[in-house]
DNA sequence: ACCTCATATGAACATACTATCATATGAAAG
DNA sequence: CTTTCATATGATAGTATGTTCATATGAGGT
């Protein structure tokens, strides 16, 4: 594997199951591994698999706690970053887009795309 | 045609061909399809997939120009997302990288269960 | 020390993705 | 309407990726 590179944040966001923790993260706070398993209907190793390459990224920190690791995601960044996916997203998705960020607006229908 | 679904967006910049060519168009303007291909050191094949992936995604708009086809990157939404990653990128990459590998803990452990 | 729960890790397998090739479509020019 | 240049598309081979299974490691309790 490499260090983390530009494309590097780009990949280890390209992967559903990985979004998914995120916005479970990003959603409801910092949470077990199991409970992120459990919420996500995944098997324990995949989500431990998923969360060393966000911790990579630096998109989520861990601490332990008894016999848990509970895992948050980074405020600083990730948040701003979910924020202006999710604005461009609202303004070209166009339906059927099953997103569960934290805030939104209903989904309009037709592009917005301004013509040059 | 498929509408991309909220984790299309991200899916679709997980993908280093596909970055650079934000990147390439983002820096140095509209272009042509083979242009961006030979920029990239790319078969026109290929960066024309990829080109279609972006399209569906808004992150590029294309408008026809004789013969060939100038696509261009999406300013309003693309760009800040770009300078949100690369803030992230430069807060935790340039010292996280090497630590992120590094920092793998390698204590000798008390007890090992041998094999079943 | 042992046991148990919680998490991490490695390897093997299944699947998804990309790059490539061949070829089709489209646009201008003669 | 044929040719040529530019791009798009479909099929597929090759590769990367995620998922799963088995098991190791860690922490806390008894």
């Amino acid at each position: 594997m490499r260090y983390p590179s530009f494309d590097h944040f780009f990949i280890t966001l390209g992967n559903k199951q990985r979004v998914k923790m995120l916005q479970l993260l990003n959603n409801e706070g910092p949470k077990s591994v199991s409970s992120i398993a459990k919420a996500l209907n995944a098997e324990q190793s995949a989500v431990s698999h998923s969360l060393q390459q966000l911790l990579q990224c630096h998109f989520v920190a861990v601490k332990q706690d008894g016999k848990e690791r509970i895992y948050s995601i980074n405020e600083d960044t990730v948040a701003p970053l979910f924020r202006q996916i999710r604005k461009h997203v609202e303004k070209y998705c166009i339906e059927g887009c099953e997103h569960s960020w934290g805030s939104k607006k209903e989904v309009s229908y037709g592009h917005k795309r301004q013509t040059a």
